[in-house]
DNA sequence: CTATCTGCGCAATATTGTTTCGTGAGGGTG
DNA sequence: CACCCTCACGAAACAATATTGCGCAGATAG
């Protein structure tokens, strides 16, 4: 997967793609300054290779009537991978988390979820996440508002500097 | 933006997008059993209507370099708008950071970083983060794997129940 | 019953995606 | 220095898709 180094031209395509990922390939080698047979070689490259996971429509939660977003902290009882690995499967299979990152500290897991009111978050939580064997303790964050959501990877790295792969 | 109610069809065409937001016009109306042009006008709709915010290709962190994901809870000493937006200001600016939440509790802020290794971080860290005006404390926790990670809405509302919108 | 509105599907055209092929620029070797 | 090998590009041809315009059917109201 890292067998092949990227050169700027594959950066600027990444970039781009991130940006859009729906423009077309002949605007996209516009923009990255080659024509377009290279350039779509260039980006089945890196599909193949796994720099490019996928390709997703953004949609609006709120437009849709997911009102809510919350931030779930999740304390376990045992960390044995065991244990581990059966909470993440039931993270993995609940519709309203929609992320889910196993982190070190005093916080084992840290959940992102939507939901259409805090009713509906309120009953998941009591019901599902508090009640799940193994949870210990659950400390959830109601997002009051979002300043910055662009998942991904700084191009413009004017400080997380450019790569060395 | 809310004017227009959504269908089974316009639902079913969101969540396709969002799993795959390069699916041709065609496979798109094949799927959701209508025919092309309509389909593409219903996009159309979705997209001005702010229902599909825009496309962005998925890339994968580490395979650019980027080892290190980082949750960071920040608190503040003044929560006074004009602070609450001074911080904000900043954190859109600053390119380790990729999402910015303002969220209620005891935490002001989560922030979600990357970095191409832990000393990056750190620099991050030390020089802008913590010493940033008004920030009064910041806990960081590092992502040690990540079990699921599907930025959007439930579709499959299992539990999610299907929106009012 | 008729008029109107809305959304679909069909067909034609413009645009784009994809493959094929020939060329030229490095890089290593005799 | 000449040779060859590899690799990536670009031009052209072809296939697929996006996009537009038009006619038609079902729903609703008058």
């Amino acid at each position: 997967m890292h067998g092949t180094k990227l050169d700027e031209i594959d950066r600027k395509i990444l970039a781009e793609l991130q940006a859009d990922g729906r423009m077309t390939n002949v605007e996209l080698a516009r923009r990255v300054g080659i024509s377009a047979p290279p350039c779509l070689r260039r980006v089945r490259v890196l599909e193949d290779a796994g720099y490019i996971r996928g390709y997703h429509a953004e949609i609006d939660p709120r437009s849709l009537g997911f009102e809510v977003q919350v931030f779930a902290m999740v304390r376990l009882q045992s960390q044995s991978e065991r244990d581990l690995a059966a909470f993440e499967e039931r993270a993995r299979v609940w519709p309203l988390v929609r992320e889910c990152h196993m982190l070190n500290g005093e916080i084992d897991f840290i959940l992102k979820c939507v939901a259409p009111d805090l009713t509906s978050f309120q009953n998941f939580l009591t019901h599902d996440l508090t009640a799940a064997p193994n949870v210990a303790s659950v400390k959830t964050s109601l997002v009051i508002r979002v300043a910055k959501d662009e998942p991904g990877i700084p191009f413009d790295g004017t400080d997380g500097r450019p790569p060395l792969s």
